[in-house]
RNA sequence: GCGGGAGUGCCGGAGUGGUCAAACGGGCUAGGUUGAGGGCCUAGUGGCUUAGUGCCUGCGAGGGUUCGAACCCCUUCUCCCGCACCA
């Protein structure tokens, strides 16, 4: 542990003894409320996590400068699979999940056996809540954060599920929710709908569902059912594919008769079907036979094709081979083999005789897709089996967006394909033509070994965001809803116009139970829209140990909205009258929040749905009043991942780098929209800074002394009131880049700048007294614990930088002019480098500086007014013409007009140039170590003090 | 595919119609300071040219609008993010 670290723990330490900021109601001040996304427990926090927290806190702690009331709480949440899921993989003993958890306790505990036990009580998923919460905050509290940490709590805690049955409740009253059928993954061996995590590979190679239609195909007293994933094709249809050697099964399929493979017959069953396997058929014995196809409308023939699969759909294909490459090399070989005709009993005279028919154009394709692709691959056989797979996506992607129906299509002629697909499929349903069954996109196994399959919920809750009156209110909150930055708008508005209905509870996870249907728990996105309006009040449920049963609708009525009298609701509640004004009062003394910081990705699904359910939940007076995003967190260039081992955790932070190096570092790395990358390397870069600065700070703040010296370095002045005004307005804007550019780089170079200027001990602590406090004062955001131990260092100050006011600038106090004759000096002493330079010489004996002469002062100005105006030259020369000089003046002005860079910045007078570079002979002679001469021009006879010009000495070597 | 965003030195990134494109930081080169190292200080870091502070090229590519474009418009290429039940 070195210095910086030291000082970051005193002070975190003094902050919480001082419960600085646990944040009370104060009528007199403007409040201010910050809430950043509560994070999910998985084991260790990292930079990921940092950064949102970070980025709030200093723009938090800015606020508590401006004298407002400052409210910053943290929660933290454990709804969903992936903490029941750790839970039930070290019940499993699986040992990669083991060592995880083992490493991350390892942190922590040093002795083995508690270690052992620790784990084994993990089994219980609240047991790993409970141990790793209080880690987090430590964690947290390491980066220095001005968090009321009072207020926490779980999404599992009582309060917040309270909360949210009440906010189910009240959705459930305005209609909001419906019950619907709804696809999921399912474990056949756990009995259970499984996600991600649960399914092997399902990371890396994730698992989707497709949904097929099953089409009728009359066929005596039966329905031959084939599946496809194009209904938009069937009026291309040829024939039927059947698999000669797979047994398929005639079952009785909801009162219909069905013929499908085994394998569907099975996966029907959990799709809500009822299956009553008759009798087995053998796919030969179905060959030659002609069943009847709907939108063509008449009858075709079944044929043979080994391309069907038992296992996917129906293992019954019809026959599209104008679209399907797969379809057209099957008719293909068949027609091209009367060897195999004979084989199955087929009329070859009658196979040949098929013919394709065109549907779709598109881009780039004639009549027939799947000949031309089978041609330009090279396709000849089924053998060719993944040339063939390549062919049908490229052909299914280029219809899907750039299809058209053609005129054999009937009605859906010059459709696109995208809405005949949806048309074809629900009219087909309609007539009770079809059916629908759901697959997986690839073959799949959970965790323990059970095969993975597709079941249909009957009873499956969803959020309808089209339900009536909700989305208007939605894009109104939204209206009056501050972003930043502002470019985001749009996006929601998408996003608000897509959003349909969403399943918004599951079958199991940790969570809150849906009040009127306990066999649902509420969806992890929809159980944490309205956690943030808890934090006004969650420390008072806690220290009245108010019990969950007391939280009731008639409570929160009360709290959120006043309904109801605080006599009566105590009756209900058994809360006391006097507890639950106080609650309403500090309710209504912070709600809404003021801000809300989070990363861009959760645009579209968290933010979205926190817009809907406040404007649901809450009267407009207490809606959200802005976002603002921050984008992605890279280490050393790449998405940080266990597999890649770049994740640098805040145990890391804290022990290698420091909070206020990964602070200061964070900020000026990249603007708080852009994607933020993590290096290591220069976050040592960064904290080697940040103890330069603080040694130079050090001093200044003990070297001080009351004096009116600083007064005479206006230009120090000028720039250091500059950049307590633009550092504030940085801060406004949450701008910290800017911001910590300005505090970190800008007034640490002014300052060094000043010190080359050689200045006297006694003008040194007059600028040290001028400067010290305002510059520690304005890092308290950025590097809040360097700042407090600069801030103690001067015995004179009282209390905690951290309450402090940001400084006032003096406006009066900025001048242009100032730092302009500072730069003629700077600029001087550069042109005087590169002409002893040119002039090849070591050492000059002798350095004659010529002023300007003072017509072109007044010329100057004149020519800046006038390219205000314009830019014709020949308006200019006449406006700015000066008498005598009509020479110059002509030559002058094209050259400036075409080169405005050769102008300064500000024309000052002659006078004023004249003692500028008169102020700082002696520093010049110093740094050269020679004589310096400085003469007007009208006072000399030398060639070059003509080309002096305003702003630029002629400079003259020897 | 749809929607959103972005392309600027060796690198991270400033600059969104005119007063130096590259602020600020990092890297590299040379010199100074220092017991050594680190740090610090100074200069250089697209090309050409120079007793002078100048010229040319240059903001993914191509075209256009304008007295003037990295910035506005059109075309095009490349990259990143989101596309739903996953936190």
């Amino acid at each position: 542990m070195d210095d910086l670290n030291k000082i970051a723990h005193k002070w975190q330490k003094k902050w919480a003894e001082k419960k600085l900021f646990e944040a009370k109601p104060d009528k007199k001040k403007e409040k201010f409320f910050m809430t950043v996304p509560y994070p999910y427990i998985s084991g260790s926090l990292h930079i990921g996590h940092a950064r949102v927290v970070t980025e709030a806190d200093v723009y938090t702690r800015f606020q508590r400068m401006l004298g407002k009331n400052v409210l910053y709480p943290m929660a933290f949440h454990i709804s969903g699979t992936p903490v029941l899921g750790i839970s039930l993989a070290i019940e499993a003993r699986d040992e990669k999940t083991i060592k995880l958890y083992k490493g991350y306790v390892k942190q922590y505990e040093k002795d083995d056996k508690k270690v052992e036990k620790i784990m084994k009580s993990f089994q219980d998923p609240k047991k790993i809540v409970e141990f790793f919460i209080p880690k987090m905050i430590n964690e947290f509290k390491t980066l220095g954060l001005s968090v009321d940490w009072r207020r926490s709590y779980t999404s599992g805690d009582i309060e917040h599920q309270a909360l949210v049955e009440w906010q189910f409740k009240e959705y459930q009253k305005k209609g909001y929710l419906v019950q619907g059928n709804y696809p999921i993954l399912f474990s056949k061996t756990l009995n259970n709908a499984v996600g991600e995590d649960d399914i092997k590979e399902g990371d890396t190679d994730p698992v989707d569902i497709q949904e097929f239609t099953l089409i009728k195909f009359k066929i005596d007293d039966s329905y031959l059912m084939a599946a496809t994933l194009r209904p938009e094709t069937m009026y291309g249809q040829t024939n039927m594919w059947i698999h000669p050697d797979v047994n398929y099964v005639k079952a009785e399929v909801d009162g219909e008769n069905w013929i499908i493979s085994q394998e569907c017959a099975e996966k029907l069953k959990y799709q809500n079907k009822k299956v009553k396997e008759i009798k087995k058929i053998n796919g030969k014995d179905l060959l030659g036979k002609f069943c009847f196809a709907p939108f063509v409308e008449r009858k075709i023939l079944i044929l043979p094709s080994v391309h069907c699969d038992p296992n996917i759909g129906t293992g019954i294909v019809t026959s599209v081979p104008s679209d399907a490459p797969f379809d057209y090399i099957a008719l293909r070989e068949l027609q091209n083999s009367e060897h195999m005709c004979e084989k199955y009993g087929l009329n070859w005279e009658e196979v040949k005789k098929i013919e394709l028919i065109p549907i779709i154009k598109s881009k780039g394709y004639g009549d027939f897709p799947a000949v031309e692709i089978c041609k330009k691959l090279g396709i000849k056989t089924l053998e060719q089996h993944d040339k063939i797979a390549k062919a049908t996506q490229e052909i299914y992607k280029v219809g899907f967006h750039t299809g058209i129906m053609i005129d054999t299509c009937g009605p859906y002629k010059g459709k696109k394909v995208e809405d005949a697909k949806e048309g074809m499929k629900k009219q087909l349903l309609k007539e009770k033509r079809a059916d629908i069954l759901y697959e997986t996109s690839r073959p799949a196994l959970s965790r323990d070994g059970g095969e993975v399959i597709v079941a249909t919920l009957d009873k499956q809750w969803f959020l309808d965001f089209n339900a009536k009156g909700w989305k208007p209110k939605a894009m109104k909150l939204l209206k009056n809803l501050e972003l930043w930055p502002e470019k985001y708008r749009k996006q929601f508005e998408d996003v608000f116009d897509w959003l349909d209905k969403r399943p918004c509870a599951r079958k199991r996870g940790l969570g809150t139970k849906i009040p009127f249907d306990q066999e649902w728990i509420i969806e992890s996105l929809s159980d944490s829209t309205i956690y943030m309006s808890l934090y006004p009040i969650n420390h008072i449920i806690r220290k009245h140990k108010i019990k969950k049963e007391q939280l009731t609708s008639e409570f929160f009525n009360y709290i959120f909205d006043s309904k109801g009298k605080p006599a009566d609701v105590e009756k209900k509640t058994k809360i006391s009258k006097k507890i639950l004004e106080e609650m309403n009062k500090e309710w209504n003394y912070w709600y809404p929040f003021d801000q809300r910081h989070t990363f861009t990705a959760h645009l579209s699904n968290h933010l979205s749905f926190m817009i809907f359910a406040h404007a649901s939940a809450f009267k407009e007076k207490y809606w959200p009043k802005r976002v603002s995003f921050h984008g992605m967190v890279m280490s050393e260039g790449d998405k940080m991942s266990k597999s890649k081992g770049n994740v640098i955790t805040l145990v890391d932070v804290n022990e290698k780098f420091g909070a206020d190096s990964f602070r200061a570092f964070m900020c000026n790395s990249t603007s708080v929209e852009s994607s933020f990358n993590w290096e290591s390397d220069k976050v040592l870069i960064m904290k080697k800074h940040l103890v330069i600065l603080y040694e130079t700070l050090k001093k200044i703040q003990s070297h001080k002394g009351k004096s009116d010296d600083y007064k005479k370095y206006t230009s120090f002045v000028s720039k250091t009131e500059r950049a307590i005004k633009n550092a504030k307005k940085s801060l406004e804007e949450m701008n910290l880049r800017d911001y910590s550019t300005l505090v970190l780089y800008g007034m640490h170079n002014n300052y060094r700048q000043l010190l080359n200027k050689g200045l006297s001990g006694k003008e040194l602590q007059s600028i040290n007294d001028y400067v010290g406090n305002k510059w520690a004062t304005m890092l308290m955001p950025l590097v809040p614990h360097l700042a407090e131990e600069l801030w103690s260092t001067d015995k004179k100050n009282k209390g905690f930088v951290s309450t402090q006011e940001w400084p006032k600038h003096n406006e009066k106090l900025i001048s242009e002019k100032a730092e302009y004759q500072d730069d003629i000096v700077d600029n001087l002493r550069a042109d005087i480098i590169s002409v002893l330079h040119l002039a090849k010489l070591k050492q000059a004996k002798k350095l004659e500086l010529f002023i300007p002469e003072e017509w072109k002062y007044a010329f100057f100005k004149k020519l800046k007014q006038q390219m205000e105006k314009t830019r014709n030259i020949g308006e200019i020369i006449k406006a700015c013409m000066v008498k005598g000089h009509e020479k110059d003046v002509g030559k002058m002005v094209p050259m400036l007009v075409k080169n405005p860079s050769r102008m300064p910045k500000i024309v000052i007078s002659q006078k004023e140039e004249l003692k500028a570079l008169e102020e700082s002979k002696t520093f010049i002679e110093k740094e050269f170590k020679t004589k310096v001469v400085i003469i007007q021009a009208e006072k000399s006879k030398e060639h070059k003090a003509k080309q002096a010009m305003p702003g630029k000495p002629a400079i003259l070597v020897a």
